[in-house]
DNA sequence: AATTGTAACCTATCAGTGATAGCTCATCGG
DNA sequence: CCGATGAGCTATCACTGATAGGTTACAATT
């Protein structure tokens, strides 16, 4: 109980907060390459060069590291989309991030999987939000904000919520399909996507 | 090499087909109350009094069990679509599937997920489509139709496609978006079916 | 009547999974 | 020098999907 909490002085060797880190770089190209089911926690630890039980130390279960993945896919999208938000304003704004979005899920079909298609099973304690549930709420939060500026104020925020999860469930739809059934006769892309945006966007 | 292959006179008590429909029935139920992830082969052989073994006679793995079960419940979505395309024209029957359609996502998550959402490994036989996606296929032909009739014949087929599969993308995108992020501040999911319906179909 | 074939099912067992218990060992503050 | 702590290990658990090979009952053939 001398509560010295020190712990921070280490050799810089890197095994705190690194290793987690390490755990998740290799956990993402694990499940890129096979797909979230077929990778197992022993693959993953001995990618890494731990022992399989070591990987309970970083995380509490197994879902808790596939949700530390999502977040980080998370992340890039939302980096994508933030950049893309600073170029225009109003109703092209709102088609470019919708592109980009788009394109983010064809480019990168793996994040795109982790981040929004593979389900996070309900947490045990209801209280805690999961870290992948969060980090969707900042995607939507910039498709809404953009929504809401093309808008105007004189929309009440629940129709601006109504229609931005529209939006937004759109934009997922198509990216989702097409990753979850490439081999459906689809139409050629880039026409799709266009049709895809124009059509969303008529009548905003 | 006498090659009778009689077999079908038997005391009528019902082995074959009617054991595997018992199968898919008790697989089925136990999928809707625990979720896909959570019924194993051993549970659903309990429920129907076999061995688990004896699963492996009716298909040829979980996989293939699953898939038969999802069949089921399409079957059902194309039946309450056959009917609902009946009962309208032009732009309500158009509407009304939408809603059949995104009810029975609502209302089926288990059976839409092995249907749309879980990616289906690539068949061995290139030949052969997994019976989920034909039974996809069956439901997209649905909606396409309704838009073709709508349209009229000014439109190009390509044309036509596009729309349809934009159309369809949505549709799916609401429900998949709302399985897979349940715990997502959703709108009041009444309210947000129309409001998606009606952002879908505006200036068709 | 005896033999054969086959459908339906079983037990035993496999390798692989997520997770837990409890140990070892190096480092560091006192 | 010593105890505490961090970081890792091996061994093991209950469970999973799947396979091998045997058992039983019944129908058709001889």
């Amino acid at each position: 109980m001398t509560s010295t909490k020190a712990s921070s002085r280490r050799k810089a060797k890197g095994y705190g907060p690194e290793r987690r880190a390490e755990i998740l770089n290799h956990a993402m190209r694990l499940i890129s390459e096979h797909g979230v089911q077929m990778v197992s926690t022993r693959q993953i630890a001995n990618a890494v060069g731990i022992s399989q039980p070591s990987l309970y130390a970083y995380f509490p279960n197994r879902q808790a590291l596939i949700e530390a993945v999502c977040v980080q896919a998370f992340e890039r999208l939302i980096l994508v989309m933030t950049e893309v938000a600073q170029t225009s304003t109003g109703l092209n704004r709102l088609k470019s991030l919708g592109r980009a979005y788009l394109m983010f899920g064809f480019e990168q079909p793996d994040a795109y999987r982790v981040g929004f298609m593979i389900e996070t099973a309900e947490p045990l304690d209801i209280n805690q939000i999961a870290p992948p549930l969060l980090a969707g709420l900042r995607a939507y939060g910039l498709h809404r904000q953009a929504l809401a500026d093309h808008l105007g104020p004189s929309r009440t925020p629940d129709e601006i919520d109504r229609l931005a999860q529209s939006l937004w469930a759109s934009l997922h739809g198509l990216v989702a399909l097409m990753i979850a059934r490439g081999r459906f006769p689809w139409a050629e892309r880039d026409a799709l996507i266009e049709t895809h945006l124009e059509r969303l966007l008529t009548g905003l």
